[in-house]
RNA sequence: GGCGCUGUAGCUCAAUUGGUCAGAGUCCCGGACUGUCGAUCCGGAGGUUGCGGGUUCGAGUCCCGUCAGCGUCGCCA
């Protein structure tokens, strides 16, 4: 080792006692005289002193430092001077008075410094990787992330989990998320297809009696990114053998409050409560609410149908809704203006038609621009039903369920935060459970599988699969933690009966779920045990836990919105040989779409 | 693919309604300084305002296109 300490390491103790730092050159006061360094590393910062008694070669070598060159520095521990001590640093009592020191690298004049106080762009950040991740936010996130693996993986042993890795080089599976190809080059013209999530692979690994499977799982899926979506993501991926919904949400309640405990130091009570999925969607209007703050949604449907106002009375009558949010005390935080946008984000974002809106006054009534069209008593049932009070703005999209749902979740959501309806460092978990096994294909009567093809049905729900698919539940639950999805899972079909039934309802006749699934349909008549598992983002738990907004920045090396690498240039152009190889021939190049 | 925000010095930002608006801090270069810790002080260098058109007597500012980053809708079993 170059080094006998690190720099966040020496204290009083040392006091007296030589020793070898090495690091970056975080700071320098020069005073001409004397020369005072910070050097850093990942363990802290150390105060490194020149003084002018040192030899000259040493002070002249000094004098020419810069930030974040890297050097070795021999010296004594001293302790500060009386009423020197800086408290912000674990190293703060003492200095390094330097003997000798070494330039082990230079640095040129870097774009940025990593200890300046304005954060720089993200596409320079993330161009000069190397430098952001030097920043104390950026190494305390990773810090944070490896402490929540280890604490995710030494949770699963303690339980008797096996920790088993699953190819990444696999078989594209139809629907989904778009797969990332690989070609292969023996196979001319076949391709890999990297995991959207090692679903299969866990369940082959039930069947094989391999009881209680984990994997920390690198996931492919080539869609649109957003801030809590990047292109490759990593999940803590479980299975169980011979549990249901109850016993795989526990384990991972369990791990909950393990994590929160270990990481954030807070003690959350158990069980996690657990929402259903028609609770959430008529409450929040969403399944994965922020479930901090209130404000839910109330249906107001039945008012609507006899009052006088054309838009509520024609959408009560064609059988759609009438709903509405009571954003407490928002009618004078939000001007004519500030409600215009709302519109406008609900109609250009949501396809609603328009937002009604009626201000509570300080007498109690409410006004509208379109409180003409209401009795008295409508506008008092109104009222009444949503309890408002003066102050009280209230918010109404009058259309499909749908469209209801989706622009008041979106309302709620801006407002929430808006009007700081949460702490934003609180913590909530929840479960949304009982999720409809299959959702109705847009204009077709075609279903399709809400989780995925193999989830199981509930027991109570077997009789409508051939009757009513769109009534029955699943064996689904889903971790939500401040309104984001944490995590999703099921329980397995593991009867090949009723999976052949599924594949069926979902389009899928014996001969291609064959052809597609074969392998796991085969595994599923040799033996499978009652399954199933769940898999957590721990992209996403990472960002929640340190309170971030996008899960790039608790990513080493994320790809920005067009999935692209800023420092490495991938994805980028190969040589013609390699293409060659493959036998691949380009037909169409995005010549535009720089670099 | 749609909608929106942003793009000015290496970096972070400022620049009334289109009119000495090319500016500050920091970084960089040179100098001063023996106790700072966001050191301080003096001096200097540094910009074709992302790029391309257009409107105008005049554009960083307005319009169109385009590129990039971000947010969002679609999409993400």
């Amino acid at each position: 080792m170059l080094r006998t300490h690190t720099c966040g390491e020496l204290n009083k103790e040392h006091i007296g006692q030589t020793a070898t730092l090495c690091g970056w050159v975080d700071s320098i006061r020069d005073f001409g005289g004397v020369t005072f360094i910070d050097l850093r590393d990942r363990y802290g910062r150390t105060q490194v002193v020149f003084n002018p008694d040192a030899r000259s070669e040493v002070i002249e070598l000094a004098s020419k430092l810069r930030n974040e060159h890297v050097i070795k520095v021999e010296g004594i521990v001293r302790q500060r001077p009386d009423g020197q001590f800086n408290h912000k640093l674990s190293t703060g009592e003492i200095e390094f008075v330097v003997n000798d020191l070494q330039v082990l690298n230079e640095c040129k004049t870097p774009p940025f410094v990593p200890g300046q106080k304005d954060v720089p762009g993200e596409d320079l950040r993330l161009k000069h990787r190397y430098l952001d991740l030097r920043r104390e936010k950026m190494l305390q996130t990773l810090q944070l992330r490896s402490r929540i693996i280890k604490t995710m993986r030494d949770y699963c042993a303690d339980n008797d989990f096996i920790d088993i890795e699953t190819p990444i080089l696999g078989r594209s599976t139809p629907e989904g998320a778009r797969d990332y190809l690989v070609p292969s080059r023996v196979f001319k013209g076949k391709f890999y297809a990297l995991p959207q999530s090692p679903q299969i692979y866990k369940q082959i690994m039930m069947i094989a009696g391999y009881d209680r499977y984990i994997q920390v799982a690198r996931c492919f899926r080539d869609e649109d990114l957003r801030a809590d979506r990047q292109p490759e993501f990593t999940q803590l991926d479980l299975e169980m053998s011979f549990v249901d919904s109850d016993d795989v949400i526990g384990m991972i309640d369990g791990l909950m409050k393990r994590l929160a405990k270990d990481i954030l130091g807070l003690d959350i009570q158990l069980p996690l409560p657990r929402l259903t999925y028609d609770e959430a969607m008529a409450r929040y209007g969403h399944d994965a609410p922020d479930l901090r703050f209130g404000m839910q949604i109330v249906d107001c449907t039945e008012i609507a149908r006899d009052c006088g106002f054309g838009v509520f009375k024609s959408t009560a009558e064609s059988g759609n809704f009438v709903r509405g949010i009571n954003a407490s005390g928002a009618a004078s935080k939000f001007s004519r203006k500030r409600i215009d946008e709302l519109t406008a984000i609900v109609k250009d974002d949501f396809g609603a038609k328009g937002l009604a809106w009626f201000r509570c006054e300080e007498d109690g009534t409410l006004f509208s621009p379109v409180a003409k069209f209401f009795s008295e008593e409508h506008l008092a049932e109104i009222k009444s039903k949503m309890d408002a009070q003066p102050g009280d703005l209230l918010l109404f999209i009058a259309d499909t369920w749908e469209v209801s749902c989706k622009s008041l979740y979106g309302i709620r959501k801006r407002m929430g935060a808006e009007l700081e309806l949460y702490d934003p460092s609180q913590m909530h978990f929840s479960w949304i459970v009982e999720f409809p096994m299959f959702e109705q294909v847009a204009e077709s009567d075609q279903w399709s599988a809400m989780h995925h093809p193999f989830t199981a049905p509930r027991d109570q729900d077997l009789k409508d699969l051939d009757s009513d698919p769109g009534k029955t539940r699943a064996k689904a639950y889903d971790l939500i933690i401040n309104g984001y999805e944490a995590g999703g899972g099921t329980i397995r079909i593991h009867d090949s009966g009723i999976q052949q039934k599924v594949f069926g309802l979902l389009g899928l006749d014996a001969e291609s779920a064959q052809e597609r699934f074969g392998f796991l349909l085969d595994a599923l008549k040799y033996g499978a045990p009652p399954h199933g598992g769940i898999a957590l983002g721990i992209d996403r738990v990472v960002m929640l836990f340190a309170g971030l907004d996008n899960i790039r920045d608790c990513i080493a090396f994320p790809k920005t919105q067009k999935a692209y690498d800023m420092m490495t240039e991938a994805p980028n152009l190969v040589e013609p040989i390699q293409l060659e190889d493959l036998g691949i021939k380009v037909s169409k190049t995005n010549a535009n779409s720089s670099p």
